[in-house]
RNA sequence: UCCGGUGUAGCUCAAUGGUAGAGCGGGUGGCUGUUAACCACUAGGUUGGGGGUUCGAGUCCCUCCACCGGAGCCA
């Protein structure tokens, strides 16, 4: 097959005839001279073309004058150096072949409104800021698979049906399911990767999962991606540990890939480049006192709200743990505090800048008559939860993990406010199209 | 579900209760180095739907709808 040429390897083609393949990004004309930004994808993607009327015929320097924008286009070309295009490197066109004329293009590249942008997201995400952040998730998601290569951890996918739940709680959608009733989309693999750590000792997964909740906020999705990490042996504090690390190495790594996508976004690099261990710890009880002395009506063995992440993470420079919260307002299987059983031993980090939580995490439950004593506290039926009783019977070890929100962390680490702007195509409760 | 806000040209927005406008985009023409090019001309509207007040409603009132933001809940 022959190799295609890509804008990405455009410097190694200084010189050379190349055939361009890509979309019409932009077009000017200055008399005899037409001027098309192409993209095609690749690297920073653009690339401008030059067409000098006399150079090719009258029908193809027509062409360049009058094809829409996002028709699709090939042009061939000599590749050369000019401090005069943008990005340092045009093409000198001697040939275009239009592929598809596009018709009315509806994305212009003036202002628009979030929701016109959402309702046509199949085409949004053409654009560059779209673009950057995307690239972003990308690489994120690849440093997410690749630290848990490095530290031994096996990917255990777990099932999006599922019968069970995990937090009473959560409204979750649901489906029939041929004669065997209802079943839910699932919100969370941790039961099972909790299974798969008697088989591979450290496991993950990245996946999506869904909530039926009618949230209506910048944070919030319906179906959003998450990756949970689930470790024999480790109490609380390995826990924490290894989410720090974990934390690091994910950001400075997207960091490292990803600048020139950030500062395209306009994110300030420094807070990103401060994510370095340790990040703080506290313990909720300081938490409620740090809100207090905000002047939050706030008790003890409330839940900390939206604005009430915001202020916490809004007071430290770098993420904060937020640790042992009440038992009664975190999920049953939460192992209790043997210093203080009013709480667990859990921990949820809030990511700087005030975007809040991003990831959630504790240490199981591991004795068999303790979690079916927390089950019946929170109302639940044992029933569903006979095979995750099991792992309580069969050579139960103390265990530990986390999750951490695939969508809020893109947008922490891209510096854009709204969690919908991190995925391909999200899903709201008022959006399922495109 | 609750609270708040917004619906005017393809898009983003103006318009004291008194003739519905601009910029961008589209179309036509001009320009041999443009950078969101520029210049000239041009087409484009049941002001979200319905009802009411008024001599007169985009504007005020009622109602419905759609969307946005927030709360609750959560990653």
């Amino acid at each position: 097959m022959q190799d295609l040429f890509y804008i990405k390897d455009v410097s190694r083609c200084v010189g050379k005839e190349v055939e361009l393949r890509g979309w019409v990004y932009h077009r000017r004309r200055k008399g005899a001279v037409s001027f098309l930004v192409i993209r095609d994808g690749t690297g920073s993607g653009y690339i401008q073309c030059v067409f000098v009327r006399g150079e090719l015929s009258d029908e193809q320097f027509e062409i360049t004058d009058r094809v829409p924008l996002e028709s699709s286009v090939l042009v061939r070309g000599v590749v050369r150096e000019d401090r005069r295009a943008p990005g340092g490197y045009e093409i000198l066109g001697s040939q275009i072949e239009l592929i598809q004329e596009a018709c009315d293009y509806p994305i212009t590249p003036k202002e628009h409104g979030v929701s016109f942008l959402l309702d046509r997201r199949h085409l949004w995400i053409r654009s560059k800021r779209q673009r950057a952040i995307l690239t972003v998730r990308n690489e994120l998601l690849k440093a997410i698979r690749d630290f848990y290569d490095q530290h031994d951890f096996v990917l255990v996918d777990t099932p999006i049906l599922t019968a069970t739940f995990a937090e009473s709680e959560v409204e979750l959608f649901e489906t029939e399911y041929f004669d065997l009733g209802k079943v839910f989309l699932t919100q969370t693999g941790q039961l099972y990767l909790e299974a798969a750590i008697f088989a591979f000792n450290k496991v993950y997964n990245l996946g999506p999962t869904f909530r039926a909740e009618k949230s209506k906020t910048r944070r919030h999705l319906t179906e959003f991606w998450m990756n949970e990490a689930e470790m024999a042996f480790y109490d609380n504090e390995m826990n924490m540990d290894l989410q720090e690390e974990f934390v690091e190495y994910i950001v400075q790594r997207t960091l490292e890939r990803c600048r020139g996508e950030l500062e395209l976004l306009g994110r300030e690099i420094a807070p990103v480049e401060n994510v370095r261990r340790p990040f703080y710890r506290i313990e909720y009880s300081r938490a409620i006192e740090i809100l207090r002395e905000k002047n939050f009506d706030i008790e003890w063995g409330d839940e900390l709200g939206g604005d009430e992440e915001t202020a916490i993470s809004m007071s430290f420079d770098k993420p904060v743990f937020i640790m042992n919260y009440p038992r009664g307002i975190k999920a049953f299987y939460m192992k209790l505090n043997p210093e203080d059983p009013r709480t667990v031993l859990n921990a949820d980090l809030l990511a700087p800048e005030g975007y809040g939580e991003i990831i959630g995490g504790s240490q199981r439950e591991d004795d068999y008559d303790c979690l079916i004593e927390r089950i019946s506290e929170f109302g639940l039926p044992v029933q569903p939860y006979r095979w995750y009783l099991d792992l309580r019977r069969y050579g139960s070890v103390p265990h530990s993990g986390y999750g951490i929100g695939i969508e809020r962390t893109v947008a922490w680490i891209c510096g854009i406010k709204h969690v919908r702007e991190a995925i391909p195509f999200p899903r709201t409760i008022r959006r399922i199209r495109p």
